[in-house]
DNA sequence: TATGAATGAGTATTCATTCAT
DNA sequence: CATGAATGAATACTCATTCAT
């Protein structure tokens, strides 16, 4: 919820911020993105003018509530480095234990309205590129350990990462049990050559780009 | 793209729906199921009057899209199972290979508004319900077959299948790497215990009703 | 309930012409006279074509069923002079007994757009002329008998006689007793002379004219 | 023209309020209850989302007219109860001299819908039952002065308000004279006994309720 | 001729955004 | 600065009327 902005607001300014991006995430995955200004404004317990001094229209909410989301994100994966004993490790923490996390992207997904809105902001590319690169060092680093099959790329766990990000039919243990479906194809030496060649970390960022 | 109704329209009538509901289909796809009614009732070439007597509100045309694809999904799953050699070919096929069926659930996925236009349709639920039953014939096959482990549920398939039903960052051949890596998963013999129980078919229909 | 126009229809096509005006004289009366032309071709009985076919616009409908109820008003006026004993009892009778016909012209009274279709209808007018003249013939009668206070005119009669002409609060029984007081101020030799001069027969046609 | 509620707007916002119910007053009066919102707002000098602000449709808009005219109706019956040296000129000004007030229940005569939509609103009811019990007290008083005749109950003349509340033919002068003769029948002493029993304030009430 | 499908102008209503208090 | 009132463009939906079957 940290302001990455290059001004200091005051004090309770931006504990008014605070609460419009909790109040707007809350909001965009509950009833998504195009849910009603007024309404979150009620929510965050603001005026309507004060989330229009804060964010001067829809898509600079959106941003903002995505830049905050990514950044906490890229901070988790480089947790999960620092504070994992394997890459393997890391890998199964980052794309399973964090919960809140996980949530981050289903913003971007939930219209494609949002998508256009979000894809080109300096910020947000920022926050993406770190959190592809932090994964690729965690990619390599399982290769190097033996623990992940050598025919994946890390656009390929990149991939896997983001269809969990959603609502599955729903359940948490749903998901769970998916992702060591998942993790159980990722191991070293699994049964079957992947189809295709391995999607680099380029090829990632490549393909977000033009999509 | 069949009428699904009891009654036979008219000629002309009919070829009206059907172009409706294909020019619906597209553009919820493309532009969420939020997307003016007046431009789909354009893309359809129709009037917007037409439109509207045909399906007297945006939910109504909501779930006759869905009702449209999820039949079509049910019977591509009679397809699999009647045309492949075996069970886990029949599984590959479905999770893998109908590229437009595949788009069908990403409705259901677009905005928490329209999962709830269309949770509760009867028709939609019966395709549904067909869905599940039809796939979990082929789990089993696939397990009594020795090519599917044991220790996954229909449910977890249903997961998984749900997890590929969405845009990715995009691209097909991305998707069919992740679908080969979660079938190494899902192969008999495989490297750890799942954890949690088993997500049988059952399963799976009580947490859909309860979501 | 009869055709009122030069041409005969065919035995069909009179009945289905009947059944619209049925219909859309309690459609009117029940909901007033901007009820959907299309739940009145329901009501009748007959596609919506076939009302268009007969009454090419909602004026044509409501002007036909306006003449087809002045019609019968004035039908009713004869009736009453022709078979009561006094011009008297011939008054009662017009203004309290003629249950359907007492509905005709709340139709006028619905809304502001009706009157205007109304006003300049020829055979409506006629119709209206030929009602205010036979109501002419039987004040004129009662002031002779000596029933009637000679200080009131023909236009004051009518106003009375359309200020029952609505739905009240509602009951038959408290028509009757306003019917009953209004008459008791109309006999002769009351209480007190009338502000302004009597209205007539021509003060009457005038002021439709104009209003 | 006053709020009728318990909060206090700003003041500007009250006089906007007031310019719509102004503006939507002669609009139902004159064109009926079904005249365009955006006309009533173009009428009342206000953007037509500062007509929705207020009132959230057309019911809304509907009830507050309605309200007002009720409230200033029993304001009238107050003024006259007060105002007045005879409980009979009480009455005679309440039914005669009130032209703007007269206007009022034209309001609930318009269409059947509208008639629905003010049937039930709590404030309206009391509005209705303040003026009745009003009358009553009028009423009961004429009788005890000996100027009105016994045999006639509250309702009675309140059926006879309630015929006087519509445009007649039109003149203002016409509906003098209808109200004199009435007057004429109601004094004591009149000829002839009334059909029926006395209509009195419960029966009105009740005969409301049901109808 | 009867039918009901198609059309699109007309209205109600919502909601993003601006602006006065 | 915070607030919430005002604005009007955008959109949903209705219904009179026309036209193909």
């Amino acid at each position: 919820m940290s302001t990455e902005q290059g001004m200091r607001l005051r004090a309770d300014a931006q504990r008014n911020r605070d609460q419009i991006i909790a109040a707007a995430t809350q909001a965009f995955l509950d009833e998504g993105t195009e849910h009603p200004m007024e309404e979150i404004a009620r929510l965050a317990g603001v005026g309507i003018g004060t989330l229009y001094r804060r964010f001067p229209d829809r898509e600079a909410l959106v941003r903002a509530v995505a830049q905050d989301n990514f950044g906490a994100l890229a901070d988790e994966a480089r947790a999960a480095i620092a504070e994992e004993d394997t890459s393997w490790d890391a890998l199964v923490r980052l794309l399973g234990r964090s919960r809140v996390l996980r949530l981050s992207l289903r913003l971007s997904l939930l219209s494609p309205a949002t998508w256009h809105t979000i894809h080109d902001d300096p910020l947000i590319v920022r926050h993406r590129t770190d959190i592809l690169e932090l994964l690729d060092e965690i990619v390599r680093g399982a290769q190097t350990e033996g623990t992940l099959r050598p025919d994946v790329g890390t656009g390929d766990i990149a991939v896997l990462g983001t269809l969990l990000l959603r609502q599955g039919p729903g359940k948490e243990e749903m998901l769970t049990r998916a992702l060591s479906l998942m993790l159980d194809g990722l191991r070293a030496s699994p049964g079957t050559p992947l189809p295709g060649r391995s999607i680099g970390l380029q090829d990632l960022i490549t393909s977000m780009q033009k999509t």
